[in-house]
DNA sequence: TTGTACGCGTTATCAT
DNA sequence: ATGATAACGCGTACAA
């Protein structure tokens, strides 16, 4: 059917070995061999199999991209940027989608071993720092999370150190009644840590937090709505992220309270949604396209890494800065009203 | 570093084929042996290289989903799609972004055939249809599109029917000065024809079309502006897309016109932000996980078919029928106002 | 039930 | 400058 390495020596009454050369540009070769090759190679509509090549080689340029939900709005643009500088760099990409469970993102994992990726990025994982570093055995691995052993290879949104600044500017505004909306993995969470070292630093407490299975709107809606009824007199809401933003201003509108006046509301990762609801959503902004960039590039770093010199697997995780956005929910343009109020 | 066939086979004192049966659970092997075979691979972590395979099969179990842009928000659900039935039949799939570029696109294909994926989906095409005949003739191809040659595999959008049942609303509603933002590719749009085969039916004319480049916010409110400057008697504009509607919703806003009371606007697609904007956008809902669904079980037969016994490759393409979403942006409450008013 | 040997399409090592 | 040939890891006739 398709023409190989063979088929094209024939017809060039070559050897195979100087078609292959001529293909990868190799050594010098007589300028008339060279053209008849190229010749039969256009006549033939040769291309190179890269299955085999990469069975010699041992590489076959493609990565994985692991992630829970390419439907969840924080992960498109992360993947856009990973997939931006991989084909910049001749490398494809696997999409690999775990529905966020801890069994399918196993089984991936594994197939991936067996189809030779070159290396995988792994975000959101649920999977058990033991199962991590057996991972990490097995494939060239970059982690996005903020909870992750501490020698693998990793970068990370600065999730808490966002999440207290955000916190700390509703302080400023002069709440003090703050809740939260918290997505739990294992008991943890990067984000609502921030909430409560801000409250901390401010003498606050104690920490009102609700939390959600999964980081959708409904949830969130749900969830604001538990928290309102177990604690009325909150004045202000961080939310887990702008999903659950979205929510909890839903929640607020079944329940007759007026966002920003009667209640403040946050959110976090700044997805496109978040400046078109009404009120526009005050949130911090997280670069999920540059994300994507800096962790393709870190396995970028470690797939030219050789076992000699191995690279350096900067034990330091890179992190990504986050940004404030003050937009409608956090009532900043009321910030006087209030601190005169109390 | 990994083991292989061979390792196994030594290790446990039988022969490479024996190992390959046990691996594959073929044909029948003495329990014992089965059982040492076994202990062995665990014992040393064997994984079949599934480049070894594909190379002597011809299948890699691979296929590609070819768009324009991931963070375009009509793609994550249909993308999803894809790779949820392609995982199921245990395909693994490679996304590539265009970014509109028809050069791009070309060189991806083209790489794509070198990496021997098995088939390929391919959206939002900007390939000529001689291209695309070439195209087919490379890979086993499932195309979405609206305009695609008749011999290739077509899973489509009924986008003009959908588009003239909803123009066909607004008619409903009593407007008659209706205007269109397009989207033209080569100067066509099955939306755009949907739009003007409504009006026609009607007996309404002219047309008022204006026309963007890319489909985004920003494009459609400065559509909307060159049109309503154009048309100011306009009470309904239909659009590309819900993206553009939103950009006309932020127009309207920025004119001083209300939205239903002064004009409708009316979307398509119905994504995730078209219920959360304000007001609340009217528009065809396109059910896009499931048109993943379909464009991999398309692909999945014609994988499945052998050269004696071709796929039934019906020359019809399967159709995804629309559905009319009513929210605020139509005024569909106001009808009775809107007509008694003419 | 189990083993031998060849082929898949390439690259790479040695000759010539 | 070019050619024979051995890997790469696996499946599979064909033998035993």
């Amino acid at each position: 059917m398709t023409a190989t390495l063979r088929d094209v020596a024939r017809e060039a009454g070559v050897s195979i070995r100087t078609v292959s050369r001529v293909v990868n540009n190799r050594e010098e070769i007589a300028d008339e061999t060279r053209r008849r090759v190229l010749d039969v190679i256009a006549r033939l509509g040769y291309r190179p199999n890269t299955l085999a090549r990469s069975l010699v080689s041992g590489k076959t340029r493609s990565i994985a991209v692991v992630i829970p939900q390419i439907t969840d709005p924080f992960y498109p643009e992360f993947v856009q940027g990973v997939e931006s500088v991989a084909r910049q760099q001749g490398y494809h990409v696997f999409l690999c989608n775990t529905d966020e469970d801890p069994a399918q993102e196993h089984k991936i994992l594994d197939a991936l071993a067996s189809k030779q990726v070159d290396g995988i990025i792994l975000c959101g994982t649920r999977l058990t720092p033991e199962q991590l570093i057996q991972a990490n055995t097995l494939h060239k691995l970059v982690l996005i999370t903020s909870r992750a052993p501490a020698t693998l290879a990793t970068v990370k949104v600065q999730e808490e150190l966002g999440f207290c600044a955000l916190t700390e500017h509703l302080l400023q505004l002069g709440h003090q009644q703050i809740g939260h909306i918290a997505r739990l993995l294992y008991g943890n969470s990067a984000r609502r840590d921030g909430y409560q070292r801000a409250l901390r630093a401010h003498g606050i407490g104690p920490f009102h937090v609700e939390p959600v299975g999964r980081a959708t709107i409904d949830e969130g809606r749900a969830a604001a709505h538990r928290l309102l009824d177990r604690v009325p007199a909150l004045t202000a809401i961080t939310c887990y992220n702008d999903l659950v933003a979205i929510g909890t201003l839903q929640a607020c509108a079944d329940r007759g309270l007026a966002v920003p006046t009667d209640i403040a509301v946050v959110g976090f990762d700044d997805i496109l949604i978040a400046a078109l609801v009404e009120p526009a959503l005050t949130t911090m902004h997280v670069d999920r396209f540059k994300l994507g960039l800096m962790a393709t590039e870190q396995l970028m770093q470690q797939l030219q890494s050789t076992d000699e010199m191995p690279a350096p697997t900067s034990c330091q995780p890179v992190e990504l800065p986050t940004r404030l956005v003050v937009r409608t929910t956090c009532g900043a343009k009321c910030s006087a009203n209030v601190a005169t109020a109390r």
